[in-house]
DNA sequence: TCAATTTTGTACTATAAAGTACAAAATACA
DNA sequence: TGTATTTTGTACTTTATAGTACAAAATTGA
């Protein structure tokens, strides 16, 4: 039987952490930051959260990686061309306001703060950038199927090197947060396409 | 006139402190790990570095980028073919061990953990990264006049995707700690120096 | 209305970590 | 030998933060 109501809703205060940690990372960020953003108190968090910080910042990133996946397998699917598609993800990158720029990707991030590769938050961090490494590499598979896909190189090193691209582009995009310069970088980078 | 003399030596401190920064990232060392790596006391420490975790960290990464922009110009003065010296200096990320794998790029996990851009140790970060292409860029126009680099790019633009390139690799090869997959992609990438 | 249930807010506890204070130790030089 | 100087080690203080305990609040259904 339900007793006194949540004044908030799981998903929501997920998100609202996500943006906690992402602009400010993983380590940097205190359960008072979070409580904060979340607009909750310690009392409805530890109820929800037992396992605290950690298991917030494991929940929050795995909603976001699939939010994100999910996004982009969407998108995908209405493109008229995939391969069209892929360039459109990257030059997105280049239209982005400098607070943008300046958080990076979050799941970079992550796997370069986190040090131990057996840390749950990092395997999480990893395997949505394998995630979309393997969207990638449907894309191309599908541009091949209609012949948009040009490039003579097989197309899972393709999807390896765009995988490369995009993590640089976390990094790069916060040294240099100018949509022009990233702009050139990126229509150079996507010239592997064919 | 000189009282008890010290029982360590500033730059080795500072080598062993970036060690443990480089593994552990920024937040996650305590100082408590930084005197046991670097064998000192916390009388010994707070004498030296007055400005704690803080301004050990700033040195440390300082002297790591001098000593590696001192490695990489005496290589590239050494070297036969500049351009062939920027493919070598790829080519070794495919040679590292595992361990060397984890750690990334200390440069770009500090880009990526600190964030704020006004932070002093963000800033060097960032300088040493830019230092990095900006001898990227001394190696291509090098290879211009020689005639080693075929590329019809403009070498500042190839040097901006070198360093994209490297910043990517400091991520990839923490999911991917893996010589033969890493050379593939390395190779390719390689192709737009022509 | 009241009993059962769940959430909330707050007050409290525990702990870890940073930083300080200072006496003792180890040197140079008079 | 002893004085001035600098470094060292330790004990102490302070503060921040995570996490717990628990009574009060808010609901449902009998």
């Amino acid at each position: 039987m339900s007793g006194r109501p949540k004044i908030f809703d799981d998903g929501e205060v997920l998100s609202k952490a996500a943006e906690i940690f992402w602009r400010q990372g993983y380590e940097a960020t205190s359960t008072e930051d979070l409580l904060a953003a979340m607009g909750i108190g310690k009392g409805s968090f530890y109820l929800a959260f037992k396992g605290g910080k950690k298991e917030l910042y494991e929940k929050a990133l795995a909603q976001h990686s699939d939010q994100a996946i999910a996004q982009f397998r969407r998108e995908l699917d209405a493109a008229v061309d995939p391969v069209d598609y892929i360039r459109e993800f990257f030059r997105r990158v280049a239209q982005s306001t400098k607070t943008r720029h300046q958080k990076g990707c979050i799941f970079g991030n992550a796997v370069a703060e986190l040090s131990n590769v057996e840390n749950p938050m990092m395997k999480r961090a990893a395997t949505h950038l394998q995630g979309l490494e393997a969207l990638f590499l449907d894309a191309l598979l599908r541009g091949k199927q209609k012949g948009t896909l040009h490039s003579k190189l097989p197309p899972p090193l393709l999807a390896r090197l765009l995988l490369n691209n995009w993590n640089g582009l976390g990094i790069t995009r916060r040294i240099y947060p100018d949509n022009e310069a990233l702009s050139e970088l990126i229509e150079t980078q996507l010239k592997i396409l064919g």
